[in-house]
DNA sequence: CTCGTACTTGACGCTTACGTAAACGTAAAG
DNA sequence: CTTTACGTTTACGTAAGCGTCAAGTACGAG
């Protein structure tokens, strides 16, 4: 099985805070809405690999405008062990769920962005415009109308 | 310039909720947040196509996760007028700004999507094993060792 | 022993994005 | 006139996601 007993290493609350550029208080938040679960020697708070992948995970899902219920959800998704037919049905139904949602942020992403060049596109069309015909003061153009969101 | 003269439909307050499937409430906290400026006859609000298509980027950029100020300004880019020259610049700035901050979720999505699928890989294939091999009651297998999030 | 550093647990505060009444205006229909 | 539908403002409530003290614990260095 080639067990290679790597030390497993394990990290303070400081130094994953400081690896993942968040604040003490909130891992600690996360660790009472039961997103982490670290080791505790006496009172200090030890953290795993485990906790550590997951942060990773939650600070991820945050990027993506998911609640912390939402990322409680997905995080488990991703070392749930397999347990019953439930368990493994239901987990099936989330990730469909979480896919269809995913994949409309995907489309309204791809569409802002397309927008976003448009934007840009008249932008420094305007710009050129601008320094073309006046190299010190600035006019309105008649290009100018009809580009407002009321078509 | 086939100017076609379009009646220039409007809407109340109801109507655009209804479509948009918001309340009433959220539409006006708009616009005490200036992202909605409906005209007002009298003192109801009758909103033009601009609002409604404002509303629309709104609830899509709520839906990427932006807070509102964020939407305000990504909103205003849109239908900005062309203005002075710094002006221009800073909207340059801006969308640069946000086509980063776009791309990285994507990359996030795209990453967050890739293991979903391999979720859900593990997932069937636990399910099949667990009916191949006990029709009935469950069993844990071997081959569940190894996925949390530890390695 | 004292200091410094890192960690702990409360507990209160704050912002965002609305929900939820309460109380009132207006205009058409019965 | 009363009801009904639809709209209005004002204002307090709330859930999420932390920030920010305050006060105490634990431990190695000097």
């Amino acid at each position: 099985m080639h067990n290679v007993r790597v030390p497993a290493q394990t990290w303070s609350i400081a130094e994953l805070a400081a690896e993942y550029d968040v604040t003490l208080r909130t891992i600690r938040f996360y660790e009472d809405r039961g997103l982490l679960t670290p080791e505790r020697r006496g009172t200090v708070r030890v953290y795993h690999p485990r906790d550590r992948v997951r942060l990773g995970l939650i600070l991820r899902g945050k990027r993506l405008g998911f609640s912390l219920d939402e990322i409680a959800t997905i995080v488990d998704m991703y070392d749930a062990e397999p347990g019953e037919e439930g368990q493994l049905v239901y987990l099936l139904d989330q990730i469909t769920t979480r896919r269809a949602d995913l994949e409309q942020r995907r489309r309204d992403i791809e569409e802002t962005l397309r927008e976003l060049n448009e934007v840009e596109a008249r932008c420094r069309a305007d710009l050129q415009a601008l320094r073309d015909r006046q190299p010190s003061r600035g006019r309105q153009t008649a290009k100018a109308v009809g580009r407002r969101a009321d078509s």
